[in-house]
DNA sequence: CAGTGGTCTAGACCACTGG
DNA sequence: CAGTGGTCTAGACCACTGC
């Protein structure tokens, strides 16, 4: 029955580069997932039918999902079915901010004021080209904006898009769609942002990020630095974050 | 055949509380390993063995064993079978540790130098009592050490440790079990720490930090605070970090 | 070679959702 | 009620380790 699929044990490398079922069922529903097959929010298929469509038993379908479940890329929900991940919905709304208020938990703190600074298009410096995988000089996007929280500035975060995939992105656009910037990546562009690194150190701002902050250019701040990647570990964004850490915290749960 | 496990669905409670039986039989086996029936290193039973014990299918098995190897309790090893974690393998011996060189990667940088600069037992403040879940004025071992990089000394850490379950540990033993730390908690004491929570800020240091680690009180450094716990969620650490983060960073993985 | 974990199947049944 | 994901089983076979 897995006679057609197995085919990648024939591949010719020293290593046999044995591939379980479960996993190339994985890569051809993730494919389906980048070819927008479905949609963020929407249902895949039940498990059933991928395993009739794959010939495949449900169990193994089902640890494919289980890993893709797993990594964040998909949603089961018990009675009603697995669906696409999004950043849309209120509960991941903020998956990768990992600031917290020192006092009180994250929902007990209003919604985040958010303050479009400055929105225009240039050409790629070394550092933004190389970090998004581009060339010098090509086309980018660079956005500055300013969170506060209970009125307070508390972040100050430049970042860098590619040109090309967030053709007409303005700051118009950008204001409109009240904040939940990855969702919106999603609906307008069709970039889902699947994971992210940060490099975190610790700096003084310089006058205007300080003037921006409403603090003094001796305040030390969190320097977070992000590459967020969509599928196929594709990076789509450099973001380059000053957080004030004298109300609230950068957590982590390591484990 | 799960008659008798399946008890767990006859409490009281309002909702059913239904627990499968693999969660059943994690639980199970995680009692085993807090009672020390398996030490850190050791095999454990295989799953047919399990099986055979806890009367259950090898897949129920499979199924715990699956989850408390995503939890880094246990880790399997194909064709050689299932051994309880530890910290004393090179692979995962900075596994909390996220501080890594700007250029280059973990490895290419030589071993840290530990210098053990005070090593006490007293009374627990309000806040360290609170972080460890005991009472203040209850005896805890202070620690503080510095780590340095090539040199440099990069971090300064001062650490809390519950006096009852560390009694007899002094600066000699510290020392003498070159830094391994979290290794020499699992073998001296029995100890084994599971996970941790760190809360990230940025400040300057006071004069004696600073001489420390050889900055000036006006350089910006990561304050990196760390609850660890070992298993049933027991606090059995506090551990405050300043972070040098001129040639470091604090690295962070989102998903 | 035997023993371990890892994969895959087919089928039964359970828990949850919504019409 | 039918349809979904979730659990559990029994058995076959595969990949890897070490004797």
């Amino acid at each position: 029955m897995s006679d057609t699929l197995n085919a990648a044990s024939l591949q010719g490398s020293l290593t046999p580069a044995f591939s379980p079922l479960y996993q190339q069922i994985k890569g051809l529903i993730l494919q389906s997932l980048q070819s927008g097959e479905w949609k963020p929010g929407e249902a895949i298929p039940s498990e059933m039918d991928l395993a009739a469509r794959f010939r495949v038993s449900q169990g193994t379908v089902r640890k494919a999902i289980d890993e893709l479940s797993a990594d964040n890329l998909v949603v089961r929900r018990q009675g009603k079915g697995t669906f696409v991940a999004t950043h849309a919905e209120r509960q991941v709304q903020y998956r990768f901010l990992k600031l917290q208020p020192d006092n009180g938990n994250v929902q007990s703190e209003g919604p985040a004021a958010r303050t479009i600074i400055d929105c225009k298009r240039l050409r790629a410096s070394a550092d933004v080209a190389r970090a998004l995988s581009l060339r010098t000089g090509d086309s980018v996007l660079q956005v500055r904006r300013v969170l506060s929280f209970s009125g307070v500035p508390t972040i100050l975060e430049d970042l860098w898009l590619p040109g090309t995939p967030f053709k007409g992105l303005t700051a118009e656009r950008l204001s409109s769609h009240q904040g939940a910037m990855y969702a919106m990546f999603e609906t307008e562009f069709g970039v889902r942002m699947v994971r992210a690194d940060e490099s975190i150190r610790a700096i003084t701002p310089d006058a205007e990020q300080a003037a921006l902050l409403s603090v003094t250019t001796t305040t030390p701040l969190l320097s977070v630095e992000r590459v967020a990647y969509t599928y196929n570990d594709t990076p789509m964004e450099l973001r380059r974050g000053l957080y004030r850490t004298d109300t609230h915290h950068y957590r982590n749960a390591l484990s």
